[in-house]
DNA sequence: CATGAATGAGATTTCATTCAT
DNA sequence: AATGAATGAAATCTCATTCAT
């Protein structure tokens, strides 16, 4: 027990520290872009020095990884628990809806999500990696409302619909910080609706 | 020196350099993003040194921005070009549509665009004024399709349709450049077309 | 604690880890010098984390110091050893040449010398304090050739002899082991006699 | 001729900068040895910031090794032309003895002779290529020696032979440098006088 | 005694910008 | 106007050392 009490003590630490650091990560990166974001200033965020950043990860890259990894998982289980909820396709189309409308007010995920694709793009030795497993996360989740879906430009694909939704939800997102007077919060999420409903409604 | 003058030789190799070198901007900036985005990268594309972008631009930022207000300008005018060809009310939806629909094979144009949104809402000084700028040169051109609009989101607002029927295309180029397999070309182009429908017809 | 106390599990323990250590910087110093050896590198080679290293030693220099001492020590132990087996003083020299071209074999040890000098000549307060024990090591060691030695170079001078004999054999090892084209083994083997003769032959 | 003026004038200054570099690169490396020797340093002591080390450079390890093709192109360039300047072999003997004792006298450049093999023989990558380079440029210097040498351990190979006697100077100063007392100046020259007679006189 | 997370000084390197030509 | 050498601020990353366990 006390010879096993050294290591958890070890690693509850290193964890708890690990956890600091990409949530400081998200907000940094939200709000200073990849390339812009200074290790110094995420591990200050976390309370700690540039040296416990690099006992916890190889590199920026590798926390940024990291901390996108960890988005994409949340986010898709947060949308997995709701839909489990439902009992019906038409419960669940509403819940998809639904969740894609409260995003909006996520700006920092948005931000984020941009930014990590914008890196991916730009990055083609990793863009194909990321790319294969995000889509397999989404995936995973299953909605099975794909038989709802009209027969327009979805054509049935439950993932063309759900990367566009949030595409789409990204882009304007990006709009509404850029010129919230072109674009008011409340024609985002109007806008986002209609969107919503002419991609997925039948 | 009057702007009717005819410039002499020296001025129009000045214009030239000038030239080279937002076009040159324009293919960095979109590949490798702002802050990576190297000023001796961007004059030797051009076909120059570091000191021919300093005797033509102040610093980095101030050639994004000349790039940036020359790329809305352009897009501004070659929408509008458009829209003076067409008789009707129906034909100026119509080639509105059409225009944005060919615009995703630009990617560069939306990657830039991006850019250039990420940019301002992380300068907030600059903000505003960027954000006026564009609407104010969005806004110059008329094409006078707002009683065509339909009563959901829009709500008859011709800069709320146009500036999201953008955003969207931007998100959706992006998607697509980074999961081509999860949003493939044909799709994003329905896509498109159908949240146009969705938005701006009646 | 009494120099004649029986060792309790734990000493034993401590002086094991500190032997282990010790092997393995003379390991990693004569691989990567003293400068790029890491302290990480050499605990690892010895089986355990730095923690064990600082329980041991005060610092990087102290564990360089501590080889050094052990490795001359070693040295003229061994030598002092072959000395004492003779009885004339025509065997003790051919003991003594044999004990040289031998040494060549120990290319690890040469790199550790040359490293340990040039460290000496680098701290020039530390350096006339170490070349002091080291000579007075060395000293401890009587040969008692020192009739035997020729009127030339040496004078009879035992130390310069042994200091300049292994002096030689350190460059010539290096030089060695830089371009074994230039200078074979066998050469090497036979210059060092060469050398031997020249030097301490009457 | 203006036209090429410009140029010139930068690429003299360029020139001179980069001489000065390696002037003090010479004096830092042989004081600090290439692990500890800092890159700010070398550009103080050139009079320059760590910039203008860069625009001439690639990094540290770029600058090593040039400073080293120089000294051992000025090395050879030096022993060339006193041998040029004698008649007969036995001449030719006499000046590379004489050489070869002056030696003696830099410190600097058998320090930094020293750190170069050592830094050759922990870098296996670069070792074979720089050891065939220096073999290449000290064959260019045709003492015509040979001939005289003896038949012992150089077995007439004049390669063999100067590169054992710079190993042995290298060796013999730094042994000097580390304990003068052991191994005074003077002992220092007759013990190189002796060993070149032994291994290159007849 | 030993572990290993964390610190923080310091080194290398990059690059926007300046300036003499 | 353009060149390109040089500057110097700032960023990343390494690693000897400390310290709580």
């Amino acid at each position: 027990m006390s010879a096993l009490a050294i290591p958890n003590k070890h690693q509850q630490k290193s964890e708890a520290t690990r956890r600091k650091l990409i949530a400081s990560a998200r907000r940094i990166f939200a709000r200073d872009g990849f390339e812009a974001a200074r290790i110094e200033d995420i591990a200050a965020d976390a309370g700690h020095t540039r040296g416990a950043f690099y006992a916890n990860f190889e590199n920026k890259e590798s926390l940024f990884l990291a901390l996108l990894e960890q988005q994409v998982t949340e986010h898709t289980g947060r949308l997995s628990k709701r839909l489990q909820a439902c009992d019906s396709g038409e419960e669940k189309l509403a819940a998809l809806r639904q969740y894609y409308l409260e995003r909006t007010a996520d700006r920092q995920w948005c931000m984020l999500m941009l930014e990590f694709k914008l890196f991916a793009v730009r990055h083609p030795r990793i863009r194909a990696k990321l790319a294969r497993a995000h889509r397999q996360i989404r995936s995973s989740v299953k909605s099975q409302i794909a038989p709802l879906l009209p027969r327009t430009s979805i054509h049935g694909s439950e993932d063309a619909l759900r990367a566009s939704l949030e595409a789409t939800l990204h882009g304007l997102v990006l709009q509404h910080a850029y010129d919230p007077d072109a674009l008011t919060a409340e024609q985002l999420v109007r806008i986002l609706g209609d969107i919503f409903d002419a991609l997925a409604q039948r």
